[in-house]
DNA sequence: AGACTCCCCGGAAACGTTTACAGCTATCGG
DNA sequence: CCGATAGCTGTAAACGTTTCCGGGGAGTCT
């Protein structure tokens, strides 16, 4: 009985030959069996039988080589530790999940090379579409993303041209809602912690804060803006030099963490927040609602933006054809207790009124 | 001259045989100059010309299926959105890096079905090896571990007997910990919120906080212990049904986000942290330093457990033969502004002392 | 000059699966 | 009673890559 190939492969695992041989069937009838489709009620039960004696699972890499798809859909972003990607990830996750396929999360730590290194290995097949999230985008990136074997959706800002499916949101506008806010409940001596301006989203941020103070006819004082990174120890340091150095009445943060920071920093330095200084954040991320006061943030839509993200993605996967499309999604303020009070404020010290923490109000 | 195979697979990519082709060589030549073993200068020169022309990229499945690994390792947790797992994340990220290889991760959402339906599809050979961090474990799971085809390290505690690497802490003595200096600064009423009884970490805490006052002859007055799950939400919750009905002068939480929820819901009661009560967190994440006042928390050294964890991954996709190892991580208690006043702290009202937010100091 | 070594090359097998195709048997209808 | 049909089965090709192996050419040493 001459065998025509091995059948036990050297790390031991059976193999539908394996199977086939112990059922006595041929591998086409175990692979049918295996698979639900076909088999007389006898083949059926060895090959079940035998499938089970010798503990057989199949070898998904072999079947993706074959019918050419994985099920595996990945999400590569900058910073997992950053709540707003969680929540943009769990939007993906429940579209992703709902077409029987299975999200896998990247974290590239904002290394530029990482983030193609992960392009061009994951998306070589392994995975069957990919969304990504870059806060900074390179012609390298670009050109990257755009032949890269599997479909790929973008979630940011991406240069006009480039034909790729994209969802995006309007900081810009996003920082005119936040200002507009702050401006209309008295604030003059606004301040502005940002993140690096060589990001896209920070560059946005400080065109749009730069814009709206001009559109109300507020002249821009460089000693109340400052910059770090998106985090939250960086916009600690950075409100604690701004507070060394100026006197802001109000303070918009380019996202929530570095709200986080500049509110631990004015707690520290002993500002009521928000009776001397209002607070606003971005991206109306969990940790927003967590912090004491509530902080008030401008929502850039992060559930929903993942939620089309997803099915773009899924739409491009099932057709490869489609022209390249590009959605936005509005940004929206949501008021909590950290800007409410409209100065002056001349309540006393203390903690303030036994209930601030109201769910916020959408402006 | 007849080509022996289609060598333009329908999507249109180009495959090696498209290279060799273009080059006028054998595709053993085109894989050897590609993968840069051998080749004349010459042909070198030829295959990099075809393979630029034609963009070609290689696929990354097939590749798999010749060597038997794919260079990816996964990373399953219950929720990405607990710091904690983004820390241990960090960890494992850093190992799994410097092997070369890339890390993936899974929120399974604590959906148990969802977990092991993760390990029979990605394990099966998609990923060279897994870490899972369960925190409720049955038998079906154990099993599902047990003989998963690829190497799967587990974070947390496990049945003694089951032959998995395993890297665990002890957080029954880090409840100790925690009990232990807060009795030492005074505090009797000391509240206990936790997560569900029917995960393996809640059923430890529980354990731990009755045996930890116990060993100080307090008796447990259940009206001072709440269960809710392991989130903001639900531990801000719970904090509040428990206020409503007892007095408590210290509460310690099951992890840092139900320790922040319960931050949120003292303050809005108009407690103050720490004179009227002290809280501890447990996991030490960055959430407990982000706080004001920042809060203490039991370290479970969740960056070295992932690391830990990787190496021993590692390991063991080098040599599956290893026998199964077990690692223990102890947990310490790192002390914050939120517990270090000692009762009783007759302080007038108004924000704590200009500094309290110290980098805390470790017991 | 002949033998030996070394390098390069191409053919073909292999990784483990799915599936098109063709052959076989049994059943059914006319 | 015979041809068509349906259902099952096995052979083999295919997915795209790496790698073993044998052949051939050039260079070197004796």
């Amino acid at each position: 009985m001459g065998r025509k190939r091995l059948q036990e492969p050297a790390d031991g695992r059976p193999t539908v030959h394996t199977v086939a041989a112990r059922a006595g069937v041929s591998i086409a009838s175990a692979s049918r069996v295996l698979n639900g489709v076909g088999g007389s009620p006898e083949t059926i039960r060895k090959v079940r039988e035998a499938a089970a004696e010798v503990g057989y699972v199949p070898n998904a890499i072999a079947r993706s080589l074959q019918s050419q798809r994985t099920g595996l859909v990945a999400l590569a972003v900058e910073d997992i530790g950053n709540p707003v990607y969680v929540e943009m990830m769990r939007a993906i996750e429940a579209v992703v999940a709902s077409s029987g396929r299975q999200l896998l999360v990247h974290a590239t730590g904002g290394r530029i090379d990482n983030e193609t290194a992960l392009l061009r290995r994951l998306a070589n097949r392994y995975v069957d579409g990919m969304i990504v999230s870059p806060i900074r985008v390179t012609d390298d990136h670009l050109t990257a993303l755009v032949d890269s074997p599997v479909p790929v959706v973008v979630v940011g800002q991406l240069g006009a041209d480039a034909p790729i499916d994209n969802v995006r949101t309007d900081s810009r506008h996003g920082m005119a809602l936040a200002v507009d806010h702050l401006v209309a409940a008295g604030r003059r001596r606004i301040g502005f912690v940002n993140g690096p301006l060589d990001t896209v989203p920070g560059a946005a941020r400080d065109a749009g804060f730069r814009a709206a103070l001009a559109s109300h006819g507020i002249p821009v004082d460089d000693e109340l803006v400052e910059v770090g990174d998106f985090q939250y120890a960086a916009g600690r340091a950075a409100t604690e030099r701004l507070l060394a150095r100026a006197d802001p009445d109000a303070l918009v943060c380019a996202n929530d963490l570095i709200a986080v920071g500049a509110l631990h920093a004015l707690l520290v330095a002993g500002r009521r927040v928000p009776q001397d200084v209002a607070l606003v954040g971005m991206d109306d991320t969990e940790l927003a609602r967590m912090m004491f006061p509530q902080l008030s943030s401008v929502s850039l839509g992060s559930t929903e933006r993942g939620r089309r993200a997803a099915e773009l993605l899924l739409q491009r996967i099932a057709d490869a054809t489609l022209p390249p499309r590009r959605e936005q999604v509005p940004p929206h303020l949501v008021v909590r207790a950290s800007s409410a009070a409209t100065l002056p404020a001349p309540r006393p010290a203390g903690p303030p009124t036994t209930h601030p923490s109201s769910e916020g109000v959408t402006a």
